[in-house]
DNA sequence: CCTTTTTCATAACGGGCATTACTAAACCAC
DNA sequence: GTGGTTTAGTAATGCCCGTTATGAAAAAGG
């Protein structure tokens, strides 16, 4: 007996799931989760409990409603395939939405407040020049010989720097130095070679 | 004339850095700042401003104080060098202080208060099982024969994971989609072959 | 020594946060 | 229809945040 529910508890947690998904963590206040569902405070957390069991609900949510590609890459045949749709899937749902780009689950604890945003701009930007010097770098490389002609210079600095946040990521994640040593080792797996780079290698 | 200033800026500066570099932009709080500087709230705006003027007065020491490996990669004479230097520098730079593992710039805002440790944890754990089952995965296709025998699974799978998280930083960068494919392409250049797999290829 | 100037530390300020009383409304059972 | 029970929405609570007013302490000039 008693009142019924006013709202879908479903179509919130989907709301507030993207709201988690664009401000991370601590940048969705329950102003913001209030607005997105149409849900008050007090019935959220009479729904959900406070705001980490919030998030969890969240999270497990997005696991089963859009990180479908993953069992799918895992079925495949070949491991190459399986990697081959593991990225290209992360890509696809990297870019999708474009109210809600990158990943939920790094954006997290990497994504914040508006207030933050100046603060978020400047790291951009910071990266970019990293970005860009590599790149210049690269493109110095192709006209000396050292990278083949089918070199792209920048996606290469594009790739370099992809593999730097993961580690980082990682690091921040608490992995031993040797894994991560192993996966910069790995990274460098698939470096473009023409005939007179392949013929004497460093290490 | 006037009172002189009783602590050294570029002290607290770096102290400053270091608590940014753990905690990130929004974690720390004015309470740890005065915490780790010894210096009290009033005197750091009067040195600093305020509190974004301090985070990138630490992000500009930051780059002068722990990135000297970016330049010395840049001189390198191949690009394979630059590189491998690249990497091999954010690894060593990424785990070599226990206290604040992992890059500023990505922690910046990765991180976030000590409030956040359990969803911190719980993002981790997450993590930690997708690419568990990834590894799985790939000893399987090791056992298949699809992955040549000396293919090391554990690492395979931390990379591929690793680039996941640099496209999904990227992503939240504003990243076209077609740079990310290409990223992703590249990540899969140097994937372990052996003679079977490489007789046969998908896509 | 006294004035001026700068820095110091305590303590306050307004604002936004997550969380929760509280009251009115809606529903079911009887 | 009435009583018991659950929800809805307003509004409050306490806390911590970044920032700053306030007044004492310290240094230099005259």
């Amino acid at each position: 007996m008693g009142r019924h529910r006013e709202f879908c508890v479903e179509t919130a947690l989907d709301a507030a799931l993207c709201v988690f998904w664009r401000k991370g963590y601590e940048g969705a206040s329950y102003a913001d989760l209030t607005e997105a569902t149409g849900v008050e405070r007090p019935a959220l957390y009479s729904a959900f409990g406070n705001k980490e069991a919030l998030f969890r609900r969240a999270l497990a949510r997005y696991h089963e409603r859009y990180l479908g590609y993953l069992p799918e890459a895992l079925r495949l045949p070949t491991a190459r395939q399986v990697a081959a749709h593991f990225l290209r899937g992360a890509v696809e749902l990297n870019t999708r939405y474009p109210d809600r780009t990158g990943c939920f689950g790094v954006n997290g604890v990497l994504a914040g407040s508006d207030d933050a945003e100046p603060i978020r701009q400047a790291l951009i930007e910071y990266r970019a020049t990293g970005e860009a010097m590599l790149r210049e770098r690269f493109e110095r490389a192709k006209a000396e010989g050292d990278l083949p002609e089918t070199a792209d210079c920048a996606t290469l600095a594009a790739y370099v720097m992809a593999v730097t946040h993961g580690l980082a990521v990682q690091a921040k994640a608490g992995f031993r130095r040797e894994v991560l040593q192993a996966v910069a080792e790995q990274a460098l797996a698939g470096w473009p070679e023409n005939a007179r780079s392949a013929a004497a290698h460093d290490s």
